[in-house]
DNA sequence: GCCATTTGGTTGCAATTGCAACCACAAAAT
DNA sequence: ATTTTGTGGTTGCAATTGCAACCAAATGGC
Protein backbone atom coordinates (compact mmCIF):
# COMPACT_ATOMS: atom_id res chain seq x y z
CA UNK A 1 0.00 0.00 0.00
CA UNK A 2 1.98 2.53 -0.75
CA UNK A 3 1.17 6.51 -1.78
CA UNK A 4 -0.35 8.05 -5.08
CA UNK A 5 1.45 8.85 -8.12
CA UNK A 6 2.80 11.89 -8.62
CA UNK A 7 0.71 14.83 -10.32
CA UNK A 8 2.80 14.80 -13.40
CA UNK A 9 2.62 11.09 -13.87
CA UNK A 10 -1.54 11.06 -13.59
CA UNK A 11 -1.59 13.91 -16.54
CA UNK A 12 0.81 12.07 -18.41
CA UNK A 13 -1.64 8.73 -18.05
CA UNK A 14 -5.05 11.03 -18.42
CA UNK A 15 -3.67 12.75 -21.29
CA UNK A 16 -2.19 9.23 -23.09
CA UNK A 17 -5.84 7.60 -22.34
CA UNK A 18 -7.85 10.87 -24.11
CA UNK A 19 -5.52 10.83 -26.80
CA UNK A 20 -5.87 7.57 -28.34
CA UNK A 21 -9.14 8.11 -27.60
CA UNK A 22 -9.37 10.83 -29.57
CA UNK A 23 -7.70 9.03 -32.24
CA UNK A 24 -9.42 6.13 -32.18
CA UNK A 25 -12.75 7.97 -32.69
CA UNK A 26 -11.14 10.03 -35.37
CA UNK A 27 -10.15 7.22 -37.51
CA UNK A 28 -13.70 4.88 -37.05
CA UNK A 29 -15.44 8.23 -37.92
CA UNK A 30 -13.17 8.85 -40.99
CA UNK A 31 -13.23 4.87 -41.83
CA UNK A 32 -17.02 5.09 -41.52
CA UNK A 33 -17.32 7.79 -43.89
CA UNK A 34 -15.07 6.43 -46.41
CA UNK A 35 -17.52 3.24 -45.90
CA UNK A 36 -14.45 0.86 -44.82
CA UNK A 37 -14.79 -1.70 -42.31
CA UNK A 38 -13.66 -0.66 -38.55
CA UNK A 39 -9.88 -0.43 -37.39
CA UNK A 40 -10.04 -3.81 -35.78
CA UNK A 41 -10.06 -5.39 -39.48
CA UNK A 42 -6.89 -3.07 -40.35
CA UNK A 43 -4.99 -4.40 -37.23
CA UNK A 44 -5.72 -8.34 -38.18
CA UNK A 45 -5.02 -7.70 -41.66
CA UNK A 46 -1.79 -5.64 -41.44
CA UNK A 47 -0.15 -8.04 -38.94
CA UNK A 48 -1.02 -11.03 -41.69
CA UNK A 49 0.58 -8.89 -44.83
CA UNK A 50 3.66 -8.41 -42.97
CA UNK A 51 4.03 -11.84 -42.57
CA UNK A 52 3.70 -13.27 -45.84
CA UNK A 53 2.66 -16.45 -46.74
CA UNK A 54 4.18 -17.96 -43.24
CA UNK A 55 0.66 -16.71 -42.20
CA UNK A 56 0.26 -17.00 -37.98
CA UNK A 57 -1.32 -19.03 -35.78
CA UNK A 58 -4.63 -17.46 -34.09
CA UNK A 59 -2.92 -16.92 -30.78
CA UNK A 60 0.34 -14.97 -32.47
CA UNK A 61 -2.58 -12.32 -33.82
CA UNK A 62 -3.97 -12.21 -30.68
CA UNK A 63 -0.86 -11.10 -28.70
CA UNK A 64 0.18 -8.54 -31.34
CA UNK A 65 -3.52 -7.01 -31.32
CA UNK A 66 -4.17 -7.02 -27.56
CA UNK A 67 -7.50 -8.99 -28.78
CA UNK A 68 -8.64 -11.83 -26.77
CA UNK A 69 -9.27 -15.58 -28.44
CA UNK A 70 -12.62 -15.54 -28.42
CA UNK A 71 -13.04 -12.15 -29.76
CA UNK A 72 -10.53 -12.73 -32.22
CA UNK A 73 -12.12 -16.48 -33.81
CA UNK A 74 -15.35 -14.66 -34.11
CA UNK A 75 -13.65 -11.50 -36.11
CA UNK A 76 -11.54 -13.88 -38.05
CA UNK A 77 -15.03 -15.80 -39.15
CA UNK A 78 -16.30 -12.46 -40.50
CA UNK A 79 -12.75 -11.67 -42.24
CA UNK A 80 -13.17 -15.14 -43.83
CA UNK A 81 -16.45 -14.64 -44.73
CA UNK A 82 -15.46 -11.72 -46.82
CA UNK A 83 -12.37 -14.07 -48.08
CA UNK A 84 -10.25 -11.45 -46.82
CA UNK A 85 -8.24 -14.55 -45.20
CA UNK A 86 -8.17 -17.89 -45.34
CA UNK A 87 -7.74 -20.35 -42.18
CA UNK A 88 -5.78 -23.41 -42.70
CA UNK A 89 -5.18 -26.59 -40.78
CA UNK A 90 -1.86 -26.67 -38.61
CA UNK A 91 0.58 -29.20 -39.73
CA UNK A 92 2.64 -28.93 -36.23
CA UNK A 93 -0.53 -28.60 -34.44
CA UNK A 94 -3.36 -30.61 -35.16
CA UNK A 95 -5.85 -27.70 -33.00
CA UNK A 96 -4.90 -24.71 -34.52
CA UNK A 97 -5.07 -23.23 -37.85
CA UNK A 98 -2.57 -20.96 -39.92
CA UNK A 99 -4.42 -17.87 -41.26
CA UNK A 100 -3.48 -16.28 -44.63
CA UNK A 101 -4.17 -12.96 -45.72
CA UNK A 102 -5.94 -12.97 -49.09
CA UNK A 103 -5.35 -11.39 -52.24
CA UNK A 104 -8.87 -9.55 -51.73
CA UNK A 105 -7.69 -9.06 -48.22
CA UNK A 106 -4.49 -7.06 -49.56
CA UNK A 107 -6.16 -5.16 -51.71
CA UNK A 108 -8.59 -3.90 -48.58
CA UNK A 109 -5.55 -2.81 -46.92
CA UNK A 110 -4.16 -0.56 -49.85
CA UNK A 111 -7.46 0.71 -49.34
CA UNK A 112 -7.76 1.35 -46.18
CA UNK A 113 -4.76 2.63 -45.91
CA UNK A 114 -4.66 6.77 -47.12
CA UNK A 115 -7.58 7.13 -45.65
CA UNK A 116 -5.98 5.75 -41.96
CA UNK A 117 -2.66 7.56 -43.09
CA UNK A 118 -4.56 10.61 -43.32
CA UNK A 119 -5.78 11.03 -39.75
CA UNK A 120 -1.76 10.11 -38.45
CA UNK A 121 -0.60 12.82 -40.69
CA UNK A 122 -3.49 15.11 -39.24
CA UNK A 123 -3.14 14.32 -35.69
CA UNK A 124 0.18 13.53 -35.23
CA UNK A 125 2.45 14.52 -37.61
CA UNK A 126 1.35 17.88 -38.51
CA UNK A 127 1.41 18.88 -34.57
CA UNK A 128 4.38 17.85 -33.67
CA UNK A 129 7.98 18.46 -34.90
CA UNK A 130 10.19 15.81 -36.29
CA UNK A 131 12.49 16.00 -33.15
CA UNK A 132 9.65 15.77 -31.06
CA UNK A 133 8.24 12.89 -32.83
CA UNK A 134 11.40 10.64 -32.71
CA UNK A 135 11.36 11.91 -28.63
CA UNK A 136 7.84 10.49 -28.51
CA UNK A 137 8.31 7.19 -29.80
CA UNK A 138 11.61 6.90 -27.78
CA UNK A 139 9.36 7.14 -24.73
CA UNK A 140 6.51 5.36 -25.48
CA UNK A 141 8.96 2.46 -26.71
CA UNK A 142 10.55 2.42 -23.18
CA UNK A 143 6.74 1.74 -21.81
CA UNK A 144 6.07 -0.97 -23.84
CA UNK A 145 5.62 -4.50 -22.21
CA UNK A 146 7.58 -6.87 -24.08
CA UNK A 147 5.43 -9.62 -26.08
CA UNK A 148 8.79 -11.44 -26.37
CA UNK A 149 10.05 -12.07 -30.05
CA UNK B 1 -3.97 13.25 -51.60
CA UNK B 2 -0.32 13.33 -50.01
CA UNK B 3 2.41 11.11 -49.19
CA UNK B 4 2.55 8.86 -46.03
CA UNK B 5 3.12 9.61 -42.96
CA UNK B 6 7.06 9.35 -42.09
CA UNK B 7 8.36 6.01 -40.84
CA UNK B 8 9.40 7.17 -37.20
CA UNK B 9 5.43 8.90 -37.09
CA UNK B 10 4.12 6.04 -37.94
CA UNK B 11 6.03 3.82 -35.46
CA UNK B 12 4.51 6.56 -32.37
CA UNK B 13 1.33 6.22 -33.80
CA UNK B 14 1.54 2.62 -33.15
CA UNK B 15 3.33 2.69 -30.31
CA UNK B 16 1.02 4.66 -28.85
CA UNK B 17 -1.79 2.69 -29.26
CA UNK B 18 -0.25 -0.27 -28.28
CA UNK B 19 0.77 1.27 -25.31
CA UNK B 20 -2.81 2.48 -24.06
CA UNK B 21 -4.16 -0.98 -25.00
CA UNK B 22 -2.01 -2.09 -22.68
CA UNK B 23 -2.95 0.47 -19.42
CA UNK B 24 -6.59 -0.50 -20.99
CA UNK B 25 -6.38 -4.22 -20.07
CA UNK B 26 -4.61 -4.05 -17.27
CA UNK B 27 -6.31 -1.75 -15.77
CA UNK B 28 -9.54 -3.64 -16.30
CA UNK B 29 -8.01 -7.24 -15.21
CA UNK B 30 -6.73 -5.23 -11.83
CA UNK B 31 -10.15 -3.82 -11.08
CA UNK B 32 -11.99 -6.81 -12.07
CA UNK B 33 -9.50 -8.65 -9.37
CA UNK B 34 -10.47 -6.56 -6.73
CA UNK B 35 -14.13 -7.07 -7.65
CA UNK B 36 -14.35 -3.31 -8.47
CA UNK B 37 -16.45 -1.80 -11.40
CA UNK B 38 -14.74 -1.38 -15.05
CA UNK B 39 -13.07 2.01 -15.81
CA UNK B 40 -15.62 4.40 -17.50
CA UNK B 41 -17.39 4.10 -14.35
CA UNK B 42 -14.15 5.80 -12.18
CA UNK B 43 -14.04 8.04 -15.31
CA UNK B 44 -17.37 9.64 -15.19
CA UNK B 45 -17.71 9.61 -11.34
CA UNK B 46 -14.29 10.89 -11.22
CA UNK B 47 -15.32 14.68 -13.42
CA UNK B 48 -18.85 14.57 -11.52
CA UNK B 49 -16.09 14.36 -7.98
CA UNK B 50 -14.53 17.32 -9.74
CA UNK B 51 -17.40 19.83 -10.16
CA UNK B 52 -18.94 19.37 -6.84
CA UNK B 53 -21.73 20.32 -5.95
CA UNK B 54 -22.81 22.28 -9.23
CA UNK B 55 -23.13 18.73 -11.02
CA UNK B 56 -22.56 18.36 -14.85
CA UNK B 57 -25.27 17.69 -17.75
CA UNK B 58 -24.95 14.91 -19.66
CA UNK B 59 -23.31 16.52 -22.35
CA UNK B 60 -20.41 17.90 -20.74
CA UNK B 61 -19.74 14.38 -19.29
CA UNK B 62 -19.80 13.17 -22.80
CA UNK B 63 -17.54 15.50 -24.03
CA UNK B 64 -14.85 14.78 -20.29
CA UNK B 65 -15.16 10.97 -21.27
CA UNK B 66 -15.72 10.35 -25.29
CA UNK B 67 -18.74 8.32 -24.18
CA UNK B 68 -21.49 9.01 -26.85
CA UNK B 69 -24.64 10.52 -25.55
CA UNK B 70 -26.56 7.10 -26.06
CA UNK B 71 -24.12 4.90 -24.33
CA UNK B 72 -23.83 7.73 -21.82
CA UNK B 73 -27.53 7.74 -21.10
CA UNK B 74 -27.17 3.63 -20.51
CA UNK B 75 -24.00 3.78 -18.14
CA UNK B 76 -25.94 7.14 -15.93
CA UNK B 77 -28.72 4.72 -15.99
CA UNK B 78 -26.33 2.12 -14.29
CA UNK B 79 -24.92 4.05 -11.82
CA UNK B 80 -28.21 5.55 -11.13
CA UNK B 81 -29.36 1.91 -10.21
CA UNK B 82 -26.00 1.44 -7.71
CA UNK B 83 -26.80 5.01 -6.27
CA UNK B 84 -23.55 6.26 -7.04
CA UNK B 85 -25.15 9.31 -9.14
CA UNK B 86 -28.48 11.47 -9.03
CA UNK B 87 -30.02 12.74 -12.09
CA UNK B 88 -31.93 15.91 -11.53
CA UNK B 89 -34.01 18.20 -13.74
CA UNK B 90 -31.70 21.03 -14.88
CA UNK B 91 -33.34 24.36 -13.79
CA UNK B 92 -31.86 26.65 -16.76
CA UNK B 93 -32.94 23.90 -19.34
CA UNK B 94 -36.26 22.03 -19.72
CA UNK B 95 -35.11 18.92 -21.49
CA UNK B 96 -32.03 18.35 -19.90
CA UNK B 97 -31.10 16.79 -15.99
CA UNK B 98 -28.28 17.96 -14.31
CA UNK B 99 -26.49 14.79 -12.87
CA UNK B 100 -24.76 14.48 -9.17
CA UNK B 101 -22.43 12.56 -7.53
CA UNK B 102 -23.50 10.61 -4.34
CA UNK B 103 -22.25 9.75 -0.87
CA UNK B 104 -22.07 6.73 -2.27
CA UNK B 105 -20.21 7.44 -5.69
CA UNK B 106 -17.36 9.34 -3.68
CA UNK B 107 -17.08 6.17 -1.38
CA UNK B 108 -16.66 3.78 -4.52
CA UNK B 109 -13.97 6.29 -6.08
CA UNK B 110 -12.04 5.97 -2.92
CA UNK B 111 -12.30 2.50 -3.13
CA UNK B 112 -11.23 2.20 -7.01
CA UNK B 113 -8.08 4.40 -6.71
CA UNK B 114 -5.60 2.63 -4.65
CA UNK B 115 -6.18 -0.04 -7.71
CA UNK B 116 -6.31 1.97 -10.73
CA UNK B 117 -2.83 4.30 -8.76
CA UNK B 118 -1.41 1.49 -8.28
CA UNK B 119 -1.41 0.14 -12.15
CA UNK B 120 -0.37 3.93 -12.95
CA UNK B 121 2.67 3.50 -11.15
CA UNK B 122 3.92 -0.14 -12.23
CA UNK B 123 3.02 0.87 -15.87
CA UNK B 124 4.41 4.36 -16.07
CA UNK B 125 5.89 6.11 -12.82
CA UNK B 126 8.07 3.24 -12.11
CA UNK B 127 9.68 3.12 -16.33
CA UNK B 128 10.61 6.36 -17.01
CA UNK B 129 12.36 9.46 -14.97
CA UNK B 130 10.42 12.38 -13.47
CA UNK B 131 11.97 14.31 -16.20
CA UNK B 132 10.70 11.87 -19.04
CA UNK B 133 7.30 12.24 -18.02
CA UNK B 134 7.46 15.54 -17.70
CA UNK B 135 8.25 15.42 -21.23
CA UNK B 136 5.75 13.04 -22.17
CA UNK B 137 3.33 15.42 -20.76
CA UNK B 138 4.23 17.88 -22.75
CA UNK B 139 4.67 16.33 -26.16
CA UNK B 140 1.06 14.97 -25.21
CA UNK B 141 -0.45 18.15 -24.20
CA UNK B 142 0.19 19.33 -27.59
CA UNK B 143 -1.83 16.41 -29.24
CA UNK B 144 -4.65 16.84 -27.61
CA UNK B 145 -7.64 18.66 -29.34
CA UNK B 146 -9.30 21.44 -27.56
CA UNK B 147 -12.19 20.86 -26.17
CA UNK B 148 -12.80 24.47 -25.63
CA UNK B 149 -13.03 25.80 -22.11
C1' DG C 1 0.49 -47.43 -23.16
C1' DC C 2 -3.01 -44.62 -20.03
C1' DC C 3 -4.66 -40.88 -17.33
C1' DA C 4 -4.37 -35.90 -15.69
C1' DT C 5 -3.32 -31.29 -17.13
C1' DT C 6 -2.59 -27.66 -20.30
C1' DT C 7 -3.34 -25.18 -24.56
C1' DG C 8 -5.63 -23.61 -29.11
C1' DG C 9 -9.82 -22.64 -30.56
C1' DT C 10 -15.07 -22.45 -30.75
C1' DT C 11 -19.81 -21.65 -29.01
C1' DG C 12 -24.02 -20.15 -26.06
C1' DC C 13 -25.61 -16.59 -23.47
C1' DA C 14 -25.68 -12.20 -21.10
C1' DA C 15 -24.06 -7.47 -21.02
C1' DT C 16 -22.52 -3.59 -23.67
C1' DT C 17 -22.12 -0.78 -27.81
C1' DG C 18 -23.60 1.55 -32.08
C1' DC C 19 -27.15 3.28 -34.89
C1' DA C 20 -31.30 5.28 -36.22
C1' DA C 21 -35.54 6.85 -34.91
C1' DC C 22 -37.78 9.33 -31.62
C1' DC C 23 -39.67 12.84 -27.93
C1' DA C 24 -39.48 17.20 -25.65
C1' DC C 25 -38.03 21.54 -25.16
C1' DA C 26 -35.20 25.63 -26.92
C1' DA C 27 -33.66 28.90 -30.30
C1' DA C 28 -34.02 31.06 -34.68
C1' DA C 29 -36.64 32.55 -38.68
C1' DT C 30 -40.64 34.87 -40.62
C1' DA D 1 -47.34 34.16 -32.68
C1' DT D 2 -46.28 30.33 -35.71
C1' DT D 3 -43.37 27.58 -37.88
C1' DT D 4 -39.01 25.74 -38.75
C1' DT D 5 -34.60 24.01 -37.20
C1' DG D 6 -31.42 22.49 -33.61
C1' DT D 7 -30.12 20.29 -29.25
C1' DG D 8 -30.36 17.21 -24.97
C1' DG D 9 -31.67 13.01 -23.92
C1' DT D 10 -33.96 8.26 -24.33
C1' DT D 11 -35.28 3.85 -26.52
C1' DG D 12 -35.63 -0.36 -29.81
C1' DC D 13 -32.99 -3.25 -32.34
C1' DA D 14 -28.90 -5.25 -34.41
C1' DA D 15 -24.00 -6.08 -34.01
C1' DT D 16 -20.12 -6.73 -30.99
C1' DT D 17 -17.89 -7.97 -26.66
C1' DG D 18 -16.99 -10.60 -22.43
C1' DC D 19 -17.42 -14.69 -19.90
C1' DA D 20 -17.77 -19.36 -18.86
C1' DA D 21 -18.27 -23.74 -20.49
C1' DC D 22 -16.82 -26.71 -23.86
C1' DC D 23 -14.18 -29.83 -27.45
C1' DA D 24 -10.05 -31.65 -29.30
C1' DA D 25 -5.37 -32.24 -29.64
C1' DA D 26 -0.87 -31.93 -27.09
C1' DT D 27 2.05 -32.44 -23.19
C1' DG D 28 3.59 -34.52 -18.92
C1' DG D 29 3.40 -37.99 -15.47
C1' DC D 30 3.40 -43.02 -14.18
Amino acid sequence: MKTTPQQNTITAWARLLRTQGQWQAEVHRALKTADLPPLAWYDVLLELHRVGDAGLRQYQIGEQTLLTKHNLSRLLDRLENEALVTRRECPEDGRGNVVLITAAGRRLLKKMWPVYGQVIRERLEDKLTEQEIATLATLLGKLENDTGA
